[in-house]
DNA sequence: CACGTTACGGTTGAA
DNA sequence: CATTCAACCGTAACG
């Protein structure tokens, strides 16, 4: 069918001409084992999945810095553009994790919705779905973004509703607004929460921007930021208190949630573990250098994935792209150093700092400190 | 050259 | 259990 739908409108080249991998994996096979895939940065990167945290931490991290886009593009291998969404986000709603992928949107035909509908029906059985749908909105049962589709509305006439049984459970009366609560329910981790949002407390990134509260999102109203409550993956990170990992780790474990370990302390108690598989992944680059080594491999855990980054880092990790041109310097450091996102972290919350931090892209004049002094990386800033 | 935007091919997970 | 669908992903390229 049409490949983007919703999306397109002007078809930029039509067909695009090379894909990510120049030399080795073939596109043509996609599940088997090609797990990564190498950019024409040399960066690694699995198609269809959302960089390791790790890696979007720093990008803000550096942007905080002052380190220009383009800059941390480079530096990390990462695509512009990519660089550019995450930053935006991160303005946008202080969290620098990826949105919810997969499933669907939170249900908006929720017990107490469908006790509506059937209501409804039964006080008028020939009303149309429409009608309901109209209904739900004017008695604030839903609101627009919320409200069923007629489609939705029909199935469960048809469904649930079809025989006009009695009406089941005592559904909760929850307004739709409701449904977007934050379930979390990490029993792991007590959300410091309440506590307080402060800037830099568990959430680690010194929010150069307020942390996502409240509503704030213009794009759609189940993109990201609006996303606060279904996708149970977002969030944590940046200024909300999330906490609550999903089991499932199927994400990324600890660098993200963990926010950033504040100072000194153990990181959260994954940490190490998380750490340690950090330090296999190794990244081609070279800009990277010490990051480069602890980096990405938090976000794949080994041997839990179904397969994806499994198992072993080389499988992963192109040794390095062809072309790659220079033979870092850095290289590696032993793989003892990795500095857990915290110490990063921690070297943002340096008091004065602050004041550079809220530039935005383009400001930013220069970079303020030599990254290097923070963690041995060298700013090429003028790599061109 | 920098960077915002977007087509595209991809993955994911609820329905 | 397999399929469908809609969300998100990062890259590459356009502008």
């Amino acid at each position: 069918m049409a490949p983007s739908p919703s999306r397109g409108h002007h078809d930029r080249s039509g067909a695009i001409p090379i894909r990510a991998s120049p030399c080795h994996a073939v596109p043509s096979r996609p599940a088997e084992h090609t797990y990564g895939e190498v950019n024409q940065l040399g960066g690694v990167f699995v198609n269809g999945r959302p960089l390791p945290n790790a890696i979007r931490l720093r990008i803000v991290e550096l942007a905080q810095l002052g380190i220009r886009p383009c800059d941390i593009s480079r530096q990390l291998r990462v695509s512009h553009g990519c660089v550019s969404k995450i930053l935006a986000r991160y303005h946008e709603t202080g969290s620098i994790l990826p949105g919810a992928i997969g499933g669907s949107k939170p249900r908006v035909t929720t017990p107490a919705v469908v006790k509506h509908i059937r209501d409804y029906k039964q006080g008028d059985p020939g009303i149309f779905a429409w009608e309901i749908r109209d209904r739900l909105l004017a008695d604030g049962v839903c609101d627009k973004y919320n409200v069923p589709s007629v489609s939705s509305i029909s199935r469960i006439l048809r469904n649930k509703i079809g025989p006009l049984a009695p009406a089941g459970p005592p559904p909760a009366a929850l307004p739709c607004a409701h449904i977007y609560q934050y379930p979390y329910p990490g029993p792991a981790a007590p959300p410091p929460a309440k506590a307080g949002p402060h800037p830099g407390d568990t959430s680690g990134l010194p929010p150069w921007r307020c942390p996502a509260r409240g509503p704030r999102r213009t794009r759609s109203p189940t993109s990201w930021a609006s996303a606060p409550s279904w996708s149970r993956r977002v969030g944590a990170l940046a200024g909300t208190e999330g906490t609550t990992y999903p089991p499932k780790m199927e994400e990324w474990p600890s660098v993200s949630r963990s926010g950033f370990p504040g100072p000194g302390q153990t990181v959260n108690g994954l940490d190490k573990a998380a750490m340690d598989g950090d330090i296999k992944y190794p990244q081609p680059g070279a800009g990277l250098s010490s990051m480069g080594t602890f980096l990405p491999a938090c976000a794949y855990p080994p041997s839990s994935q179904p397969g994806v980054y499994g198992g072993s880092p080389g499988a992963y990790i192109a040794s390095g792209p062809p072309w790659q041109p220079q033979g870092t310097p850095l290289g590696h450091h032993g793989h003892g150093v990795t500095v857990p996102g915290g110490d990063l972290a921690m070297a943002f919350k340096q008091p004065g700092r602050e004041g550079v931090d809220r530039k935005p892209p383009s400001p930013v004049g220069k970079a303020p400190e030599p990254l290097s002094a923070i963690h041995g990386i060298s700013i090429p800033t003028s790599s061109s």
